[in-house]
DNA sequence: GTGGTCTAGACCACT
DNA sequence: GTGGTCTAGACCACA
């Protein structure tokens, strides 16, 4: 499993795994109508607390990104969601600004961080972007 | 001053204020001997508790990089480790990661995302970007 | 304070609680920027756990419900929520064929319950409908 | 058959079976002596797990409501406490108040519900409405 | 076996 | 004082 958690981060637990899921959807290391670890599977394996996982899952499935079927298991989600288009980019604009102070604190100058945008992007779209293809960890 | 904060963030404020000095003074942006500025003002310049502020000071202050002069004030000490370029791109790329991985499941396809970049990186640059004194919270 | 809860009831007690204080600002009983109870003292009031209470007002947040302050508080949430048109009306067409489900088990006539809406409604129009006045409990 | 169950409901799936039931036979749409699917069947026709169903009808057993003779099937017993018009229109009014809690944090105005209402009350109508045999899913 | 809910109790971040 | 996170462990609903 893909699943890695720093006990020690600032950053919630649950968190964490929720924000690997959603990464490894992104990159195809996931495909939709996959089955996710079970809650004390993936508890075992990462050493952390079912609740804990329980959390993960759950939010999860708020979002939309993953469902669970009851007493069968959790899967990913294959029915897109559903957002309006105001809160993507608000999503997505909070995320820019946080590169940004990142940029300026450590002084990334401004054509510097725009080549390693383009370049990321670049990898990014050759993965296959927002199509989601298959790609191997 | 260059400090922002993500009230919403999970990384806890006090955490963030730290990130960002050390930031500031591992790139030069802050020099040794610079003053910074008091608690007091601080809080008010970004609508934060001073006993956050005070904690960041505090710790900062423990891990040697800042020092205090009673009555007269908080400044940097001497130069800590600066940071490698690779580092700097680690950084700025674990955001750019982030940023696919959102962009993903909000069903972004590459040109909208590549346009709001573009949007956005533009305010930025004509508000000052790594440049400028200030940038607007 | 108005919350009341059903151990033995099969529905989950965060939800009774999420349930009743929706239910309290859609007919005014509480008002935006109002404080709710903390967690521990509705916790104390009305003997549940304290992690349930929570659960429920996290889960009010993320619905945009309410807002909490770290190290301050929890209030009912004065900015309007976003939703797409689809998700308003999914919403609410899933308590109509509740309704209706409801209905034909208990063999009520079309009309009957058509009259019973139409009373319900001019009720609930009264009251102030979306603009949510104020109204003693 | 008449049995209509919301899966993601948080009401268990065997208790919303044997409300359903029960309010099948308080009404009379039911009578004593009516032979129910088995459990089989009804499983089938419904897409859930014949335990699921197996166990509503135990617990509908155990209350008197059913009577199981092996190798026949499950009937209806003795009528039941038939149930007041109070009572139904106040199971009812619970689901209306509902609507409109919803209806008031979902930013409905009153001419939209009205309309959405009209509109669903008038499928459910040329559905069959309480008169009918089945109804849609 | 699966996920969901709840409790008791601890510790942290923040005002 | 406030809310947020995590653990350990129990019991329930469902397949």
């Amino acid at each position: 499993m893909f699943v890695h958690v720093d006990a020690n981060s600032h950053v919630p637990i649950y968190h964490q795994i929720i924000q690997q899921i959603k990464s490894a959807a992104a990159t195809g290391l996931l495909a939709p109508g996959d089955k996710l670890l079970s809650v004390r599977e993936l508890s075992r394996q990462i050493g952390i607390n079912p609740n804990t996982i329980a959390r993960a899952y759950q939010e999860l499935e708020r979002d939309g990104i993953i469902e669970t079927i009851r007493g069968v298991g959790t899967f990913l989600s294959s029915t897109p969601i559903r957002i309006s288009n105001e809160d993507k980019k608000e999503r997505v604009k909070k995320i820019l600004k946080e590169l940004f102070t990142e940029a300026y604190h450590l002084q990334y100058d401004e054509d510097e961080l725009y080549r390693v945008f383009q370049e990321e992007f670049d990898k990014w779209k050759s993965h296959g972007g927002s199509e989601g293809k298959d790609v191997e960890s």
